[in-house]
DNA sequence: ACAATTTTCGACGATCTTTCGGATATATTC
DNA sequence: GAATATATCCGAAAGATCGTCGAAAATTGT
């Protein structure tokens, strides 16, 4: 894992390396969230529960969550109705399931292609330009994600929860160390900054789920990112 | 209804009276989308239709659309519940009518309001900020529209898209204005910026619905839009 | 006051969800 | 490799909610 190097005088009162260990301890427990409880022991149930969530993944995102029929999971994963009912408790524990995992892989990948990247600024395009990316990969998943599960209410009484606001804790952690490294100005709020970030891309990827516009959704959100950073840059410093 | 008076010499191919009259034009559409086909003819009937809308939005705020039921809101509402299918084809017909009805209040507000303000400026912060204060003063309502409906794949194929889309035109519209007026350099790409706009106060608001954070919703909502609106106006132009 | 129209409601059938007990498959032990 | 224990699967039936229908009640117009 890489660890920044310090080559230059420490600005007073920061310590570059304890900001670089919490970066890393935050890479790592983002990708490792722990999965549901119970494990399954045979490698069979193992296939089954692959299948089940592929299928739901497919039914949902065709019918909508409200409107899909646990019968037709069931059968399009190729068991029968109460077969599901051993894995998953009702419609709702098999929906909010299925962000847990792509959110895990999301943040994995993201964790190794961060590795590449040193700067605050290079790694937060980095990072939200990937997220819109995974959204345009898993569109099936992005269409139940972003459109049924993540505004949702009941998220904030789920353990998905604590994924969705990680999310938005990396930028933040990343916003304060371009801080720190002079990439823009200091004493903005960057609460507020984080959620015109966040939500600009995340109106682009839902338009983009909606009306399949823009065309071109990667190009689309660099720009949206880097228009942003620009202006931030650029921003007379508060305080 | 204001009309901008002329009274500088006009930019070169662009008319101002028939900005003007686009722009009072979009008011006046906005406010008044037509409702739905059905009238009730009697009086008694109009009663129990704010009844039934107005127990819909407390269940379905607390609930949540998937599980409210049927029964409870008609219980709620004080009538039997296939009394509620008169009025209602289903559930969703049902949870989709309650935007639409309270869209159009805010933009009537909204067509009052931004009377009293003349630079493409005012209007877009007076716009979004009341969109949030909207929010925060019809909160059972914000739940249910933006947690809820207005992500929704669902929407794309309602007729409250279009309300949903004149919110949207609305701000394209502003910007635009903006320009022309010299708000703002020329030359950006207007649908970026109105994502930014949009999508930042949606966070902010989203946020807020689900934390009750940060506080003050309204103050939130005026310095991120003012902090957007500053940043845009000291852009570069583009080309 | 009477007829026509509109609105309401209870009862019922249809659809979907969830549980339960036993049958079948896999793993473990000796 | 047979016996035992455990895990997985399924059919049937119970439970819950949705949505319909015809008759009763309320309202309106004359």
């Amino acid at each position: 894992m890489l660890k920044a190097v310090v080559t230059e005088p420490l600005p007073a009162g920061v310590d570059l390396d304890t900001a670089a260990a919490e970066w890393d301890a935050l890479l790592h427990r983002i990708a490792h969230r722990p999965k549901r409880a119970s494990e399954r022991k045979q490698d069979r149930s193992k296939r089954t529960e692959q299948r089940i969530l592929s299928a739901a993944l497919r039914v949902f995102a065709r019918d909508g969550i409200s409107r899909s029929r646990i019968a037709d999971i069931a059968a399009e994963a190729g068991i029968s109705t109460s077969t599901l009912y051993e894995y998953y408790k009702n419609k709702e524990d098999l929906a909010y399931d299925l962000p847990r995992n792509h959110l895990s892989n999301f943040f994995e990948g993201f964790r190794l292609a961060v590795a590449a990247k040193s700067s605050a600024r290079d790694r937060l395009v980095l990072y939200l330009t990937m997220s819109a990316d995974f959204a345009r990969e898993h569109s099936e998943w992005a269409r139940l994600f972003y459109l049924e599960i993540w505004p949702s209410v009941s998220v904030s009484e789920t353990d998905l929860r604590h994924s969705v606001d990680d999310f938005a804790r990396v930028v933040i952690c990343l916003l304060r160390q371009g801080e720190r490294d002079g990439d823009w100005p200091h004493g903005q709020n960057w609460y507020q900054t984080a959620s015109i970030l966040i939500g600009s891309v995340n109106q682009v990827i839902i338009t983009w789920l909606l009306y399949r516009r823009p065309r071109n959704l990667t190009k689309a959100s660099i720009d949206i990112v880097e228009r942003i950073l620009d202006m931030i840059a650029a921003e007379p410093a508060a305080g």
